[in-house]
RNA sequence: GUCCCCAUCGUCCAGCGGCCCAGGACUCCACCCUUUCAAGGUGGCUACGCGGGUUCGAAUCCCGUUGGGGGCACCA
């Protein structure tokens, strides 16, 4: 029998990081076995339904690499992959159990359930629901206090359910007992511990990879597969991603929980992928960089840790920054327009002009960010039109003091008739001109006011290189204007008040 | 509260009875390189929670304890 396996989301929100999790695990293990992936979605909680968050989850895992072989979008032999769509077949299932007596109609209103819970731990008593019902048809059931109309049906826990089961990464677990758990909703929805089952047997499910949160449910869905006549699929509980705090990953704690993020911020694909292939799990020889194929390859439930790791941005930080100076040059650039744009620097579409200036710009600011969005801060000088050219007023503070005047005048006027502008030409008039038989400045000193008059910060690519893109006109422009504005500090110093 | 799961550097992993007075990676620190910031190179700090067993021998097995996490919904 071939593999099968599947993620079930919930389209309740911003895609999760989660999802990313488990969609890797699971396929990585359907695509060593040459098996299948699908995707269903679970949306039966009509209270927190959110209409785009469906897409959100295909455009995610499409972007990822992480696709599918059957699902909602499309289609395959054992849909519809959206719950909503399958209420016509957990129906007949749900009578079956109830005339076979493992379910029951239970009348009771939310307000009593939680009146009988209260009570229950007001008086220490174990928690579950009471059977009130329990053997009562509705005129009985109506004559007693909190009665709600529309039923729900719920499963008829034995006295002894099975409550062990193995698991591929944890071994022999043991789970709790569980109440009478409902089924179906009064909405006529089915709750997940219904549809999971249902569904992972119609769909030919062979195992079930799901989170840790899972097994302490794990005896419910035992027991209807055995009612219901079905096998069992096996089971594989992952750890759970952690917060910090080492709580479960929240949308709340962690913004790195919803995966727009990583695509806001600039995070490479590969490299998240990457980075969440390393939590809780490695690949033998202690080989941290690798593909999804070797993943996939070299898969194995054992080795697969049972302790939730935490959600560590620094470690994928520079597992992006990897991965960037990885990609070529025109890759990176194609990778970085968006943000560009985003910026407003460059145009919606980019012209040809901007495109050449981000390929000349690309190699000197490809080693020098972490993440996509932290490019535009630094090619910004390159992009920006004299007239609204601005000197960061940190550096202005720091750089363009009146003692540097004469150094941004003198660089300028060593640099007037320069003809052959590059990157090395441009530091060898500079060089004479400022440092040791010039005015006798160390490079560093010297090129501080240069920088922050023509990168307009004290942090930038290369200067000689920004220069050389920048242009002989516009390099010339940018320093006698810091000239200018760093001799107009002194006057501002001297004069406040005076005149 | 109760049931269940888990337990190696700050973090992510290696280790599956002797090769471990514990190895790699990230972070951090120092140095080198260097025009800033990065990148790169070299070196360094830091861990088997605790207590009992089992064994010639335990990070590895067992028990307890402590700590952390998760479940206990007409949410998934």
């Amino acid at each position: 029998m071939s593999v099968r396996v599947r993620v079930a989301p919930s389209p309740t929100g911003d895609p999760h990081v989660g999802t990313a999790y488990m969609s890797l695990f699971n396929l990585a293990f359907a695509r060593q076995q040459g098996g299948e992936f699908l995707l269903r979605v679970e949306d039966t909680d009509r209270a927190r339904f959110r209409a785009d968050s469906e897409q959100q989850v295909y455009d995610m895992l499409r972007w990822l690499g992480l696709d599918w072989d059957e699902g909602p979008d499309k289609g395959g032999p054992r849909g519809p992959y959206r719950q909503s769509e399958r209420l016509e077949t957990y129906r007949p299932h749900v009578e079956q159990l109830i005339a076979d007596g493992h379910a029951y109609l239970c009348w009771c209103s939310g307000a009593r359930l939680a009146e009988m819970r209260e009570d229950q731990q007001k008086r220490k008593l174990p928690t579950g629901y009471d059977r009130r019902c329990v053997g009562l048809d509705r005129a009985a059931r109506a004559a007693l206090p909190g009665f709600s109309d529309p039923p729900v049906v719920r499963m008829f826990v034995p006295d002894d359910p099975p409550l062990r089961f193995h698991d591929l990464v944890r071994g022999e677990v043991s789970a709790p007992r569980p109440d009478d758990q409902v089924l179906l909703k009064a909405d006529g929805f089915p709750t997940y511990h219904l549809a999971v089952v249902v569904d992972d047997h119609l769909m030919g499910i062979t195992h079930v990879v799901r989170g840790e949160e899972w097994i302490s449910s794990t005896p419910k869905h035992l027991l209807l597969f055995d009612w219901l006549g079905w096998d069992r699929p096996a089971f594989a509980h992952m750890p759970l991603l952690r917060n910090i705090d080492k709580s479960k990953i929240s949308k709340r704690k962690n913004p790195a929980a919803r995966l727009t993020w990583f695509v806001e911020q600039g995070y490479l694909p590969e490299a998240l992928l990457n980075f969440l292939g390393l939590l809780g799990y490695s690949l033998p020889g202690e080989q941290e960089i690798f593909t999804f194929e070797q993943m996939s390859q070299s898969f194995d439930w054992a080795r697969v840790n049972t302790v939730g790791p935490v959600f560590d941005l620094d470690k994928l930080a520079w597992l992006n920054g990897h991965y960037m100076r990885e990609l070529s040059e025109p890759d990176f650039a194609g990778r970085t327009l968006p943000f560009l744009q985003g910026a407003g620097l460059v145009g919606d579409p980019a012209s040809p002009v901007e495109l050449a200036a981000l390929a000349a710009v690309v190699p000197l600011v490809q080693t020098r960010v972490a993440v996509l969005s932290e490019v535009p801060a630094l090619v910004r000088f390159l992009f920006t039109p004299e007239e609204s050219f601005q000197v960061e007023s940190g550096a202005v503070e720091k750089a363009l003091t009146p003692a540097n005047a004469p150094v941004l005048a003198a660089a300028a006027e060593a640099l007037d008739g320069l003809q052959d502008w590059t990157g090395v030409s441009v530091q060898a008039r500079i060089d004479a001109a400022l440092l040791e038989g010039g005015l006798g400045l160390k490079r560093g000193k010297a090129y501080l006011p240069l920088r922050a008059a023509v990168c307009g910060a004290s942090i930038s690519p290369p200067l000689p290189e920004s220069m050389a893109l920048l242009g002989r006109e516009r390099t010339l422009c940018r320093l006698r204007a810091g000239a200018a504005l760093a001799a107009d500090r002194e006057t501002a110093e001297r004069g406040p008040g005076v005149g």
